[in-house]
DNA sequence: GTCAATTCACATGAAAGAGACCACGGTCTAGTG
DNA sequence: CTAGACCGTGGTCTCTTTCATGTGAATTGACGA
């Protein structure tokens, strides 16, 4: 495009009209004033926690809910309020807020504590330390000051089953090392289960306190979608019944506003790009494909090469579909795919790993099954639409040539 | 026909290795006064 | 004399391999009716 042509088209991009007045209230990070339908959660946890304004250790907190309930949304809303009120009191308090999830900043017992007493003032280099340490920088940071600590440690679960409990066990005993501090956590995880193979002392400890997020139902979900779609649209944008089919597709997934709040958002993106005035329930139905796609191909050009491998051996078994594929057999044409493509042949039984990953990225349906005679296997057959297969199997064909 | 034993083709777990990355402390080197 | 370059050691972390053990039902074969 000639530079002419692309101020003009900057002009006009300025200009355009769009559906949205304030996009961010559809976004993540975004916390509303008020939480719709957290009344009771979010006076619990406040309960739990105000103790700490009086420089008291508030019992630690156990919070779990399936994905989007609301959970991170309501302890973060609930400690920033927490946080003023403690400022305004002049108490000593500190919170720290940490997902557990994300990689290369605290999915291990090493990261979680450099983490942490990185956000104490201490600065840990990201490896090369021994965790013991780790533990003894983190210890005498905290040991700095007397203050009241309060660590949220979100999506736990990840980092117990990655590493195992010893993290929380050392964490739950390390109020009675340090001398003038003291520290709460506040755990929170989508597994329900998760608890239950916790080391007994961890558990009785980390779970003084349990609050549960039920997911919302669709009315819920309709309400939370006005609430922020009031703020996010201009006037009369919205056709009839897109929140309501918004909210439906979202409780049709164990209500997940998370999810509703992005259909409803990509939605908004699709019409304007359209240069569409409203939001119809047809840009719904796109923007559902859009965000399925956009997933899967991410996921797809994010994985190693050996993954990419693997998915297109998969693919390329599919077209005698009606009939799912084994485990054998998707080996069988990877190790062919390997020596053609000059790639380090891995062993079964990481493919097998590999493919129950693929399983739970959603990627393939793999379910174990019995042959009886025949053996014990994976049935796999694949979760991605047909729509896009022909793009997939192309990105991965320019992905594997490189 | 019934029932237990067998058997297949992997699944699943645990442990350990390889290799990348990094910090730290000690030693060497070259530049400075 | 000192700052910086350069090791060697020891640590974490991810991806793999190796070895060991587990598993569920179709099949088999013995047994009795």
């Amino acid at each position: 495009m000639i530079e002419g042509g692309l101020d003009v088209f900057f002009e006009a991009f300025l200009r355009k009209d769009s559906v949205f007045f304030e996009k961010r209230t559809l976004q993540t990070p975004y916390i509303p004033e008020i939480i719709l339908y957290r009344e009771e959660q979010t006076k619990q946890i406040a309960n739990i926690l105000a103790p700490s304004l009086k420089g008291d250790k508030p019992s630690n907190i156990f919070i779990y809910g399936k994905t989007g309930t609301g959970k991170t949304l309501t302890v973060k809303h609930t400690t920033k309020k927490l946080m003023e009120a403690a400022e305004r009191e002049n108490t000593p308090l500190k919170i720290i807020y940490v997902n557990c999830k994300l990689k290369r900043s605290a999915d291990t017992e090493y990261r979680l504590i450099a983490h942490l007493a990185t956000e104490l003032g201490k600065s840990i280099p990201p490896t090369g330390l021994p965790t013991e340490e780790v533990y003894k920088a983190f210890l005498r940071a905290l040991n700095t000051q007397k203050q009241n600590y309060i660590f949220v440690l979100d999506e736990i679960d990840q980092l117990i089953n990655k590493t195992g409990d010893n993290v929380l066990y050392n964490l739950t005993r390390i109020n009675e090392e340090a001398a003038d501090s003291q520290i709460s956590i506040i755990g929170i995880s989508n597994d329900i289960m998760f608890v239950d193979n916790l080391d007994p002392r961890v558990r009785s400890s980390l779970s003084e306190e349990e609050v549960v997020f039920p997911p919302y139902n669709a009315l819920q979900i309709q309400a939370i979608l006005r609430q922020r779609a009031e703020i996010a649209f201009n006037k009369d944008v919205l056709e009839q019944g897109v929140i309501e089919k918004c909210a439906a597709y979202a409780a049709r997934d164990h209500g997940d506003a998370r999810r509703a709040l992005e259909l409803l958002r990509v939605a908004g993106e699709v019409a304007d790009r359209k240069n569409s005035k409203k939001i119809t329930i047809g840009h719904i139905d796109e923007a559902e494909e859009k965000i399925d796609r956009d997933r899967i191909i991410d996921i797809i050009t994010t994985q190693p090469k050996q993954y990419q491998l693997v998915l297109y051996s998969i693919l390329s078994l599919n077209p005698n579909r009606n009939k799912n594929m084994f485990t054998g057999e998707v080996y069988e044409v990877y190790k062919s795919l390997c020596r053609k493509t000059n790639t380090s042949i891995l062993t079964q039984r990481r493919i097998s790993d590999i493919l129950s990953e693929f399983d739970m990225l959603g990627i393939v349906n793999a379910k174990v099954i019995s042959k009886g005679r025949y053996g014990r296997t994976r049935d796999i057959s694949l979760g991605i639409s047909e729509a896009i297969l022909p793009k997939i199997k192309t990105l991965l064909e320019e992905n594997m040539r490189v």
